[in-house]
DNA sequence: CGCACCGAATTAAATTGTTTATTTAAAGTT
DNA sequence: AACTTTAAATAAACAATTTAATTCGGTGCG
């Protein structure tokens, strides 16, 4: 880093070299597609009786039934205690089942139910479906180069855990 | 039913044709980049007393006092119910403050109070540095053509409220 | 003037998400 | 074998976000 200038305040400048303006809006534009992106997904999700975040745990468990909440957890990228109350409420809703691990007491399995099974092909349709909606216009280059982004950005804020020095 | 081609599960294949594939993971993509952009920013505000969410109440008003929660729920693309809520909190938190309009009953203007301006700067600086660190190792063409992406998939969301017709 | 309608704000209820702390079981150490 | 440490799941507390329903002031019509 420091390589180049421009790494300054520049609180002085309202000029028009926007290098660092450009990065400025990084944060408020990702919130906001993000949330359109999830409000989006949430009505279409909302005709299998899920909630925006449960499709990802059962789309999963379509692939690979039988994982842990750990498991799970680091896969969607979300916190331990997330997907545990997430699991929770898929379960009082019937979508799936915990069960024991016989072998490490510790563990907890994670299984479809027939109820889920059925929601699976309609979650992928409706996540399939928004990402077409969203992704309207663009090119499939356009899309590449859009997640490729998105997953540079995700691994640098990743790995940048606690920056608070000045 | 209008559907036609690319609607297969084409599971099997691994080939360099993913157009549909592209677009069906652009919503976990974005979701997963905004969940890491929000943890970050959530860290790095925190510093400040604020939560990711209300920093946007304070660098809008800001810029311009004495909004309405209408007009901040749009300026920042949430619903009103959340502004309401927010506001709230950050009104308890002393940074902010509600005075009712002498004109019309209804509206409800806010303003920052004292401690709100005294955070401005950090928020800034928090935004700003929280996008640097995500944009690190991007060209400055390349965080523009995020950007542009970014809004496009937000506007053809947004222009798309509920159209489930098949 | 009274009643219907609209619009802005709010409340209510549901969920995801995070951090911090607690329980419980496995593993390691002495 | 008893104690300590670690790991997984969970519980609790706090915040954001959404939709649906409610309150309340303004406006319009009869």
């Amino acid at each position: 880093m420091s390589k180049k200038k421009g790494d300054k305040k520049a609180k002085s400048g309202k000029k028009k070299e926007l290098e660092g303006l450009s990065a400025t809006d990084l944060a408020p534009a990702i919130t906001q597609a993000a949330r359109s992106m999830r409000t989006a997904l949430s009505r279409s999700l909302g005709e299998s009786g899920l909630y925006a975040g449960q499709d990802g745990v059962i789309l999963i468990l379509a692939e690979e039934d039988g994982m842990t909440p750990g498991q799970l957890a680091i896969r969607l990228g979300v916190k331990a205690p997330t997907m545990t109350r997430t699991i929770g409420r898929m379960e009082a809703q019937g979508f799936l089942e915990r069960r024991a691990d016989g072998t490490d007491g510790r563990l907890t399995k994670v299984h479809l139910t027939e109820a889920g099974l059925r929601t699976v092909e309609q979650i992928g349709r409706s996540v399939s479906e928004c990402g077409s909606i969203a992704a309207k216009g663009l090119s499939d280059k356009e899309i590449r180069t859009l997640l490729k982004l998105l997953k540079t950005i995700e691994q640098n804020l990743q790995s940048e855990p606690s920056d608070d020095r000045g």
